[in-house]
DNA sequence: TCTTATAATGTTATATTATAACATATTAAT
DNA sequence: ATTAATATGTTATAATATAACATTATAAGA
């Protein structure tokens, strides 16, 4: 079971991670022979930088902030959707927001736990779930390719504020 | 494990099912002291009456050709909430289109296989997975309420037509 | 180095999805 | 009949996303 838990739900310092992150994104994308831009880069860290998913609109309003000047959607929709192709961010489809992937590599599912209360978003790749999915695709000769699966509930810190 | 898969992917005659849905839908009313009313029994069954998932606009347009007159959203989106809440229709998050829940009383996991050639959706219903779930959120304390888990690949009748 | 091709970004406009707010009508309860 | 509750009608607008085309930056070939 891999999973940014500890990291997204009890960790202060997230700092170290994002680096990490920023240097994994550079390598990925020379590697696939694609261009780590000073946009793609902005954006990257701006999604990063939050453990909650951020719509493309905030991330819009962030971005033009930080630039100091006014952005347009597809400047941003377009960056979003690059870094979605390398597996470097991912849509929370039931928010309509995006979240750094904090393993890009995995070939395994996503498979996000979304805290309802304060909105934080852990992922974990469990290859017990994607081997049950796949016995049932297999039964059903469905041939699956792509799976998000979204959790809602409550994390452990909000449940011990109460 | 519950599933309509061979009656979306398989059956021709799927009148007979929509009738006993229908029927559902009006005991699941009446049990809830919900009330059935025409407008709510015309989307329900624009939604049941296709195993593809309609959008909002899609069931819109539909209604408004079913009635004869114009609909408004919000007409739209008050009967997909309604029937959402009794477990009648759930919607594809990633689609953003709606679909008729084939066991609505089922406790278990939503659980919808998407096929991306012909677009119709399959509703599986597994313990296993749901106990596979609950078992990681138990290990990391999340309090799961509600999962929604969308697997995209290719049908079989699609597969085979190649 | 100049030229050309490719990739990335800027810009404007518009499509698609969803909800807020308030008015009216229908139904149920008193 | 009157009131309260529920449901629907109506208008306007918010929120999310993309199409189409112009411009700029970068890389590759001559
Ligand atoms: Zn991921
Ligand atoms: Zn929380
Ligand atoms: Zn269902
Ligand atoms: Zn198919």
């Amino acid at each position: 079971m891999l999973t940014n838990y500890s990291l997204v739900f009890q960790e202060s310092n997230r700092q170290k991670s994002i680096v990490a992150a920023i240097k994994h994104a550079e390598s990925l994308c020379m590697a696939e022979n694609q261009n780590f831009t000073a946009l793609r880069r902005l954006v990257f860290e701006i999604i990063w930088e939050n453990s909650v998913p951020l719509g493309a609109y905030e991330v819009k309003g962030i971005l033009s902030r930080k630039t100091n000047k006014s952005v347009d959607p597809p400047t941003v929709y377009r960056a979003i959707e690059f870094l979605m192709g390398l597996g470097l961010v991912t849509k929370i489809s039931s928010l309509n927001a995006f979240i750094g992937c904090p393993f890009p590599s995995s070939t395994r599912s996503n498979f996000f736990m979304i805290c309802n209360e304060c909105k934080r978003v852990a992922e974990v790749s469990s290859s017990e779930i994607d081997n049950e999915i796949k016995s049932i695709a297999g039964k059903l000769s469905f041939a699956s390719e792509r799976q998000q699966i979204e959790i809602f509930g409550t994390c452990i810190s909000c449940k011990t504020d109460k």
